[in-house]
DNA sequence: GTGTTTGCAAACGTTTTGCACAGGT
DNA sequence: ACCTGTGCAAAACGTTTGCAAACAC
């Protein structure tokens, strides 16, 4: 069975997802590469976005797409919330909300099959709220 | 009072909102400005991006930020969620949740000073769930 | 006339892609 | 040996910006 797409095991991919388990953080593919070139010197920036694509698709890694910024990578695929703060671009996990948020509450909307839905929240990290008590 | 920061009042501008509220979806920067062309032919992309930037800080228009995709402008500024076909790129209004779903839920998450939050929802739409009907 | 707003085109940052070569199997 | 996956560099994409000219006031 051919699960994940992939035919060959190569070097490359196997330090990507190495250094994105490391990192506590939600690093963009640009980090990651940078992480990983520590490594592997020659590896290409495309390569790193190849791969974290596939991966994601295989279900390997967890893509975070958030609206108006870059792209970051997630080696912990159980799904979870997020926390991005407006300041700094912070990104943390959210471990407060365990179960299923509005999940299953709606099967149909405006005629619309719902498949999934995205929620994120915006707000200060404990950083900035501090900064911001100035 | 100077709420809006406008200095001028520019026929790019009227019209852009103008168009804006013609239509009924939520169209991106390049698709509204094809629409201004049809009236205004020397109308530049970069004045509908500037335009539709201060108009959403002005309150005129609302910004919906997806992630993953193009930012898309809406003349409806009464905040409501959307659903976004993952199919066909659709989005339409959710019109069935009319009060806050979990704001006011969640004033703090992780030490994170919660601002605000966003929800999408993903599915199929009418047509597209047709067309997977095969 | 003053100074904001425009048109244009170039620059930007992120992501994708074409191609020849390297390297897994 | 095959042919997937890589490195490289260029292209693509949406968006922003610098500048001189246009035009609102």
């Amino acid at each position: 069975m051919e699960i994940s797409g992939f035919k060959r095991k190569t070097r490359q991919r196997e330090v990507i997802l190495e250094e994105l388990h490391r990192v506590k953080d939600h690093p963009t593919a640009g980090e990651l590469h940078e992480r990983v070139r520590a490594r592997l010197p020659r590896i290409s920036l495309g390569t790193v976005y190849r791969n974290l694509e596939r991966l994601a698709g295989a279900g390997e890694v967890n893509k975070l797409e958030f609206a108006g910024t870059e792209t970051r990578f997630d080696a912990v695929t159980k799904p979870h919330y997020h926390v991005r703060c407006t300041a700094c671009g912070a990104v943390d996990d959210v471990k407060e909300i365990e179960e299923e948020l509005i999940g299953g509450s709606f099967r149909e909307l405006g005629g619309y099959l719902v498949q999934s839905y995205r929620l994120e929240f915006l707000g200060l990290c404990p950083n900035c709220r501090r900064t911001a008590d100035s």
